[in-house]
DNA sequence: ACCATGCTATACAGATCTGTGAAGTCGGGG
DNA sequence: CCCCGACTTCACAGATCTGTATAGCATGGT
């Protein structure tokens, strides 16, 4: 397509915040974000390789050789989830002067479709602690987590009791999060904006988003 | 063993917060045991029937007898699973006067193991919406939410803007119970409790437990 | 010209999945 | 005595699971 690509297979498991494009081969490309909509639809232990490499019009064959088994499959799958997060918060934030936290629970809002909820959760949930998957879930939050912490410096740097109010509002977030796959609405998620905006200093009880 | 036992089998999916206990049979008893567990430990998708009923020392043929399919059994168990949350809660409760809300964020603490974190929230994870077992999973966590609104009605008749302060509550204890999970400590679910003492009318910032 | 790479096609191994069918054992209650 | 209910044993159906083996085609860089 673009002639002379060297392509580079999806091996690494990149817990970072802002980890890395990776190039992919077409087939490679489509299989990824097919797996990953499977996945996130109907869970991951009840999608099997055919159906993925059916729907993205490739053999097993190639889903093999490019990925190397389905555990590996499912981490690069939530690899790019973290990384497309990522990208999508930090777009946020650039275009973005005073409290910036708040743009961690809009980075949700602005999601048309709820569907089940939080992916990293649902991967973390279903999989057990040594599957490769289950670490990005975890390094993922972690991130989300310190994030929070640091943005909360950067707008308030002599506050006090800053670290716990970080901690205030990443639990307000993830709770939230945790329960908009049960819910399939977003009130939840903008009551907990509204209280976190609540407890900034500069802040009203409410006003919703900008 | 008691003689003249009429056995009823688990069919009912009850949301409610105080389920009638219900009798098995002893094979259905140890079934629902096993399987409870083994959902737990390694996700509902990933445990076959053969696995439960080896592991319960019965034969599939019983299994089938009792709970009619696996995802009956999987309703059965979060059933039994929700019915034991609110014994414990309100046991708990009972033996206390005042501010019960806390007692939530305590019932998750005095839990030995955490191991997986939720099981409600896993299991809604893990499942399609159209699975019994996912609306009792979102009925289990509705009542909580009722509850937490209710007992701060009870301490605190008075209060101003208390539903707000319900829903907050609830979105801390949330969050600290979907990161249990991921964390495989108790750390966050403690600063969770702190943080809720400190938004209660008679509350300072600390204290923990009773 | 040669060869590596990306991908296809097909077939298969071997295990595991949910669920059923048929026949039989055992104990207690009417 | 007879029957019901709980449970066993064993076999099987039919699908689906992850992963591999073998063979071949097309393209583009050197």
């Amino acid at each position: 397509m673009v002639g002379t690509v060297t392509y580079r297979s999806v091996k690494s498991t990149d817990t970072g915040r802002t980890p890395d494009e990776i190039v992919l081969t077409p087939a490679a490309r489509r299989i990824l974000d097919v797996a990953s909509a499977l996945f996130y639809a109907h869970g991951i232990t009840a999608v099997g390789v055919d159906t993925i490499a059916a729907e993205s019009g490739v053999t097993k064959r190639t889903l093999y050789d490019r990925f190397g088994s389905k555990d590996a499959l499912v981490a690069s799958c939530l690899a790019e989830r973290n990384r497309l997060w990522w990208a999508r918060l930090e777009a946020r934030l650039a275009e973005l002067d005073g409290e910036r936290v708040l743009a961690t629970f809009d980075c949700y809002l602005d999601t048309r479709d709820i569907g089940r909820g939080c992916a990293f959760l649902n991967a973390a949930a279903e999989l057990p602690r040594e599957h490769p998957a289950h670490a990005l879930a975890r390094g993922h939050k972690r991130a989300v987590r310190e994030r929070i912490g640091e943005l909360l410096a950067l707008d308030h740097p002599d506050l006090e009791g800053r670290d716990d109010l970080a901690e205030h509002l990443f639990l307000l977030l993830e709770g939230a999060v945790s329960q908009r796959g049960l819910d399939d609405d977003d009130r939840r998620m903008r009551t907990a904006r509204d209280l976190a905006a609540s407890l900034l200093p500069s802040g009203r009880p409410a006003s919703t988003q900008g």
